[in-house]
DNA sequence: TTTGGCACTCGGTATCTTTGAGTGCCAACC
DNA sequence: GGTTGGCACTCAAAGATACCGAGTGCCAAA
């Protein structure tokens, strides 16, 4: 679509333009190595290239700077690039220093990356997909308060609370959540349970009273969960205080967010480029994402949000790398190499 | 320690410059409400309280600042407000609809103050007391993947993964988690755990990993959590980029932020006011901090993060009715009114 | 088609001036 | 003696003005 030469242009003002946040003159790209041509020629190829929308021009007598449709297409002729090695020593410290609980660790990571990248990361957990129940528990609190846990299939835990009316005992609550076991164990989280009545009344009052508490929050708590680390790494990335403030009230509102990354992986993409993402507030960002998988199976997402002139190949190969080293970590047991 | 007519003019000064952002003249403080005094008597005192410290001037021909001895000083002297009907109305649906697991619900407390003030909010949950263990179970979640799952007298749950090098089938995780249930049970989570050998090789092979992961685990993970809501709104109350940028990182770092409640609440303070606490980066924030209550136990503090120039009255009234409100509906069963 | 040359544009910076809010001080006043 | 009006003084902020120079578009020559 562009000839060499138009891209090798279109290559050099993006490139510098990351770099200085300036606008990049037909002088300093002319200087450009590998490119043995004069200003003036540069200048015939800028003025074709903001015609064809991929340079814009913020008043006359400045240099260019590239539209996202340029952003574009420097970024899909990007070279798929590797780490330095010193992030790459990074990333295996990391993760070899990290382990404990899943939600702590997708937290951790986030965090990592945002240090790594020096832009904001978001780590997504799927929504489980209706899963199994392993095991189920009730366990009393206290005379009226009743605590049901249960161990899905993928080790995630779900608790509720519960109240009762009545006082109940512990051998009550014993022998409910023996019949809730029994009941329960192997069925999918979140479906609907059929209580038949047992010889005990109170029991019964209980086992229904769990599975009431079951049933319902099964679909409300069957959201993403979102991980942002380093949001505040997005106040360097701008100067205007109006932009960090809305970038950082989007990063807060998990809903949007969680939307936003879906939607960009549901297209396919790997990188989505200031307004091609519908995300208003964020106009002015990229976002890099890169799904992780355990065990094989897609399990959730990694992503990095950043100025539009971010360092996009840095950060691709962070993000490459961070999700497929988060989902060995995570798929216990397959720690080879 | 200050005439009556100096605490006016403090007060007033205080007030407008929490208004305006501006230093404050003679003038402006003549104009206010109940002070009959000339400008020129005001700039007479305003000098003295410059000289005792609870004024300053940025240059010359400018009007005066508080200090932070000058906003102690007003601080103290605030009478214990109220909150606008309106508010009081937010509150009472916000917890109203409030409810749910115990994590979520500090969250969104945490979002909604932030809401409700306009500055950042922080709740934190304390380390629990060394707690005793309520139910322990043990959950095969693969074949050499077990889950260990205890449920602790707050209702907290505390889980393990771990990993065994041999393939153990559910019959010998149901008799590990029988046997480690009954040692387990009762005593205190974190505590050391002696185990005696049972007639199977494998039980015991179970067994001694789940003791050895319950137990240094258990003085790791005994830090507070914290939960903070609209950090982004800090992004508000500074013009100064880097100003946002530090309170924002330290904002993120929550081991800062707990020793900073945590020293505050120490002291007896409710508030602490610019370099009053001891984090640097914080010097231009207030904090407004009031422990919550769960059953009559202290569980952990609600706060704000603020400009030292937040409006200390509603500030102080919405945190110390929000954590009141928030023990009372994390205290089951009290929901009297 | 490329390039050197040239006139032109216009945002940014630097310099200077003006403005006005605010001060400190003093002498007069109650 | 505390209070007040008056006055000279200060100094940041806001305008005004000029200038600079990076950068452009275009043209004619190579």
């Amino acid at each position: 679509m562009l000839d060499d030469r138009k891209a090798a242009i279109l290559r050099a003002v993006v490139e510098e333009y990351i770099e200085t946040a300036q606008p990049v003159g037909s002088n300093s790209v002319a200087r450009a190595p590998g490119l043995a041509v004069s200003s003036a020629t540069v200048r015939n190829e800028m003025n074709a290239l903001e015609r064809d929308g991929y340079l814009a021009q913020p008043h006359t007598s400045a240099g260019r700077i590239p539209t996202d449709k340029g952003y574009r297409f420097f970024v899909d002729s990007l070279p798929s690039g590797r780490l330095e090695a010193g992030q790459t020593q990074q990333v295996r410290a990391f993760f070899d220093r990290a382990h404990g609980e899943l939600e702590r660790m997708l937290y951790d990571t986030s965090r990592f990356l945002s240090g790594l990248t020096d832009y904001a990361a978001v780590v997504v957990r799927d929504a489980e997909d209706p899963a199994r129940i392993r095991s189920l528990q009730l366990v009393s609190l206290g005379p009226r308060i009743i605590l049901v846990v249960a161990v899905l299939a993928s080790g995630a835990i779900e608790k509720r609370t519960l109240e009762v009316q009545e006082d109940v005992d512990e051998v009550v609550v014993g022998a409910a959540s023996a019949r809730m076991s029994a009941l329960v164990v192997g069925s999918l989280f979140g479906a609907p349970l059929s209580v038949a009545p047992s010889g005990t009344r109170e029991v019964d009052v209980v086992v229904s009273a769990a599975a009431a508490a079951l049933v319902p929050a099964g679909a409300s708590d069957h959201t993403p969960q979102v991980f942002v680390g380093g949001a505040s790494r997005m106040a360097n990335a701008f100067d205007a205080v109006t932009t960090i403030r809305q970038v950082l009230d989007t990063l807060e509102q998990q809903y949007v967010l969680v939307t936003l990354i879906k939607d960009v992986m549901d297209r396919g993409l790997s990188v989505a480029i200031g307004a091609e993402h519908g995300v208003v507030p964020l106009a002015d960002c990229s976002i890099v994402v890169a799904p992780y998988q355990i065990e094989g199976e897609p399990a959730g997402t990694v992503g990095i949000l950043g100025p539009t002139r971010m360092h996009y190949e840095q950060t691709l190969a962070a993000v490459a790398v961070v999700s497929k080293r988060l989902g060995q970590a995570l798929s216990k047991g397959s720690e080879e190499r």
